[in-house]
DNA sequence: AATGAATGAGCCTTCATTCAT
DNA sequence: CATGAATGAAGGCTCATTCAT
């Protein structure tokens, strides 16, 4: 039946109302009530007020590593590979706008249930870092880059950039290019090449 | 005489201690009785809680923007500047780590008082980058550098890998000179070069 | 069902214990603790300390014009009204004492909230004054009485005495005749007549 | 030298502000910083805030009954006697509007400090009122007045309707008459005389 | 004597959480 | 299962009072 349906409207109704205000500028009853859901009913899909906020991250990452691994799976050109990645993760968080803001927010370290909240929210993230520094390594053994750092560091790089970039949108190139065009500039440098060509 | 001394006692525990829980995780309480004041010497330096707060990211940011422009005025030549400036900013975090956290946090925008403390943040923050910016576009203009992206965009870019770099510090290549790393890779490029040459 | 019940608790309760001290010296705590309700509880009810301080008021003036409006709808004589009124009055505010120190309390003026609540305020005391206006004016109109004061004005002036003798029974005839007297006194005044009947 | 002259401002800031809300929404920093002293000052020369309330009340007071026995030194007929001390409380009032709603507060009984500044309130006023009650016996005796109340009552009957009559001095006669309006219909009533003179 | 920075007890208010219906 | 009235612990904030200068 749809028990699971009221769940659903909580964790979105929560994505929202989370992205738009800290953490503490939220009540349950707004949730609740923009959710059309009792205050109760809240406690019988999640374990509180911060476990909710975890599953409306991990959900939303969830979806999105999920996302990047297809890319992982179906491309098999480094560059082509970092690209697509790249469009997916900014096409992503433009659609599910307000958990770009929950998930970049600062973890707090912590060895109790908090702590394994943010180890989740650790893994899934480094399993989306993964499918970068898959790409970056793959070049690398394939001779085609060449860099000093390791592929988890550039990878890690590339997902900074990304972050800046879809937080000032507006000066970046337009159309879904831009992150294409990061990578590009990744790739070949700001140095003027003899060769110029890029991809 | 001593009498600012107390508003800096309560901005360096606020530091603290924002730093290392969330904004409804700190209570005044602990701020007061870790800086050795009473509860009602804040209210004396500071509007409230708010206030505080945006009083600690603040104060840092002008620090840091004074620091970077000192950059700006001693060095000449981009990539030598570039270097310069990203060593500055990951020196400084490394330094005020618990700055880093509340510096990054993402701003909700607004037209009351908070919307003008976080469009104080931005004014900052542009200034920071402005730096990044202007090496960006000495190089571009001395057609040293070349780039479909704007300086400013750039500037962003390179923000972006210090936050993350800094975030995964163990993952960067030891001591100081990762930042100077992150740059070259921005100015080289991952594709091998013919004249391999760096800087 | 009794969802009322707890507001009419906490109104009881504040109002016996607005009228045994000062709005500051009386707390919250002390409030929902005799009323034997949850701090909170105030809060689904009344908006704040001051609106639930408003509420006593109103509801006691409530009651006490609505007593009034039953007099002047069940008597037609103007000096029986008058008595009756007035006796109307000191009944209430004896059983209601609490009420009576509430209710004189000088109104500060405003365009805010508090405003709006002295405004309420003063409908309905005028409510009550206008029953013996109405009485004097007709007693006027059938020339029994003549003044050289407005029927409101000389309401007001009954309200007065009304008011001095309740802070003062014990300096009134016993019983509860003293209202009549009082009205007569008006009725008659102090010099004496050739007829020397009063009522 | 002028030590008393701070006192003085004290007073006269209080007074005022005493009057524009209640206690508690007055604080000390306002009444220091508007008598144009430093806030310990206060201290100096009272007790606490409680203490400078009443001192403010009972200052006022004192002047008041001063004037009121004046009035009783200089009349000999009752009825001019009660109008002119009746003229003299609401001229007083006038000038001193602030003190009218402070003298009119419900006292707290209380065997305290503070039940002991009400004591003294009670005594200033019941010689004020005895200016009228006075008056009143004065014409009884003489067989003048003939009245079923005590002239201690009378003379709070008066007192409430003066009161009543300064919180609306819009409803009663223009001028400086309405007290001796009000005192002439308590002589002569509101019942029409055969010999309708009053005075 | 005068000042006003500093204090901290105390209070209003919020809101996550519970549980009777 | 769902609800939302009730709860009370917790914290932000005020302001009377003190005391070093």
């Amino acid at each position: 039946m749809g028990c699971k349906r009221k769940a659903k409207r909580i964790l979105q109704t929560a994505e929202r109302l989370f992205a738009s205000g800290r953490f503490h500028e939220v009540t349950l009853d707004q949730i609740c009530q923009e959710a059309g859901v009792g205050k109760g009913t809240i406690y019988r899909y999640f374990d509180d007020k911060e476990d909710l906020y975890f599953q409306v991250i991990l959900t939303g990452l969830d979806e999105l590593v999920e996302s990047m691994r297809q890319v992982r799976e179906q491309v098999d050109d480094p560059g082509e590979g970092l690209r697509k990645a790249a469009c997916r993760v900014v096409e992503f968080y433009r659609k599910r706008h307000a958990l770009f803001r929950l998930m970049h927010t600062e973890q707090i370290r912590g060895s109790d249930r908090k702590g394994q909240m943010w180890q989740k929210w650790h893994t899934r993230h480094q399993a989306m870092l993964d499918v970068f520094a898959d790409f970056v390594r793959m070049g690398i053994e394939s001779e085609r880059y060449t860099a000093r750092l390791s592929p988890e560091a550039i990878a890690r790089l590339i997902g900074g950039m990304l972050r800046s970039g879809l937080r000032n949108e507006d000066e970046m190139p337009g159309g879904d290019e831009w992150p294409a065009v990061v990578v590009e500039l990744l790739e070949s440098g700001l140095l003027p090449r003899e060769n110029g060509e890029t991809s």
